[in-house]
DNA sequence: TGAAAATAATGAGTTTGAATCATAGATGCT
DNA sequence: AGCATCTATGATTCAAACTCATTATTTTCA
């Protein structure tokens, strides 16, 4: 009468805590719904409990539940700090982390998943190249950046492209903007517009490389290096700006400015850590690649991990 | 490229080390030795490192090794502690596990295992039955003791018998007795001996109901409470007595008596916790069985957990 | 030092059981 | 009510954990 209960029990526990449903529990651990729920099965025989009270969403859990996920916390940080125990081991403590960032927006996550980093690699040295580079795959290649945090994949051989994560680009207009009626804007809704961006190359504005550039829409310019002054231009009628649905929504909710889907299926974009090939291995910036997951899952609304 | 780490490695990892051999740490987990190497193939594959010195013995472990062990010991009690906890949520706290013992020197492991069993289940009621009954069974049956701690199995349905662990009993010589020159002792060579004992019945004396009754010799006796008595009664030439080695094996390092095995094979003892078959599944009382075990391995040298 | 004994490693074969697939049953939402 | 979403179940598949049989290695002891 030996217990089953295994590591893999208790990461199954920990994310149904985490996403309240099996099913979005089961995409996070890569598994199937019926997976998890085949396991739930088999520890509530196994300790002759239930572990969740059924019949509502979101699960909830019972006492017994409630002690093994207390276990789990307890538990699953202890194993990640000795596997990167041990990846220091192997790999040594040291290394560097010159990360090349591209958009002005990811600083928004990129700072508290640089926090935790330093945390669990102290001996890393941690580093942002600066200054908006045209091509931060090249600063790879030269030697002067160990990561580039970008928005498409380049077929390059050298360079290994880890997903990050995918979110909605939106448009935003005045409340009383004249496209406001509409459901979605084209490319051809710029056309006589101000577009308000910031002061970066055109290749590196998702908006106009993705839609308006293939369009052939070229709307006047207006630029600013902070996001609240976009907003305030917006909100003052000044212009129109995209940006992330992630990066403004604490305006939408108290409706300053309203938002609008780019295209009738709107657009995504995707960012990716590009690394050269032969390091893509370190166990430290494979670490790096999930703290920014978790982190960005964790505080921007509405972001999609899968892509 | 996730983690393929399993409480079961760990279980492995902590057994190997409490063991020092592939083969013996098999042998606790019920499990070949042929399995362990194969896990820690997979484990080492997986972290590309060694975790064990080979050729050595006892196995050392490497750096990695000992990392991997330190989070066992971390991890293994949590992991207990919560499916004792899950245990009292089904069971209830409460209990009472009223004790009957029949042997003198079941003290000697009895008390640390009740510490420990304290500590565990701090409000299951302990007690010792106390007085030596010749049928400690029988107390069972009586509802005034709730397991009892007994040298044999008598076919009783209602009664679960749980393997505690086995040992060999020495008769014990003066230094210059006349039979100390003997290789082992057989039954006709206490007949004209006083033997030693603590006063309690025949039945409860291993030595009188498997060795010297059956063949039909009755020696003198002299009965003490204390071991240290008897071990002075024999130093002193009053007698030969009978008691488990690992009880004596202080004495016998310091050359203060000797040792013989009693007949050609020696006399092995086994003990067994007895206890109403209804109640046998109760996790209390598990969970004590298994702290005799772990406490009496840990402290009384020369014991075997498997009988 | 060399032979015998003990222990660990290896590879093939078997079995277990964890996951998936397909589907039925619940539950919640408008 | 009825549709959409989520969970449970049973059959099936498949990976991998274990055992068995054997070889290789290490330790012990004459």
């Amino acid at each position: 009468m030996q217990s089953i209960l295994e590591l893999r029990h208790l990461k199954t526990l920990a994310a149904i805590r985490d996403t309240g449903s099996l099913t979005r529990a089961a995409e996070r651990l890569h598994l199937t719904q019926s997976a998890l729920s085949h396991q739930l099965r088999q520890l509530e025989e196994h300790y002759a409990m239930p572990l969740f009270a059924r019949k509502s969403a979101p699960l909830k859990l019972t006492p017994a539940g409630e002690r093994l996920v207390a276990l789990a916390d307890g538990v699953l940080p202890q194993i990640a700090g000795t596997e990167r125990d041990i990846a220091k081991l192997r790999e040594g403590e040291a290394g560097s982390l010159r990360i090349a960032v591209e958009c002005h927006t990811c600083f928004d996550w990129l700072m508290p998943a640089m926090d935790t980093f330093r945390g669990r690699w102290p001996e890393v040295e941690l580093d942002i190249v600066s200054g908006f580079h045209a091509d931060p795959v090249g600063l790879l290649f030269d030697d002067r950046a160990d990561l580039a945090i970008v928005s498409d994949i380049d077929a390059e051989a050298r360079i290994h492209f880890a997903p990050l994560f995918a979110y909605d680009m939106v448009a935003l207009l005045a409340n009383d903007h004249p496209l406001a009626g509409k459901a979605w804007l084209s490319a051809e809704d710029f056309r006589d517009e101000t577009l308000i961006t910031y002061p970066v190359p055109d290749e590196m504005l998702d908006l106009v490389r993705q839609v308006l550039k293939p369009a052939g829409v070229n709307p006047k310019r207006r630029t600013t290096e902070l996001t609240v002054a976009m907003l305030q231009l917006v909100a003052s009628r000044r212009g129109i700006a995209a940006l992330p649905r992630w990066s403004v929504q604490h305006y939408l909710d108290r409706g300053y400015v309203v938002a609008k889907p780019v295209t009738e299926n709107g657009l995504t974009a995707r960012l990716y850590a590009a690394m050269p090939q032969e390091r893509a291995g370190a166990a430290y910036l494979r670490d790096f690649v999930d703290i920014v997951r978790e982190v960005s899952a964790a505080e921007l609304p509405g972001i999609q991990l899968a892509l």
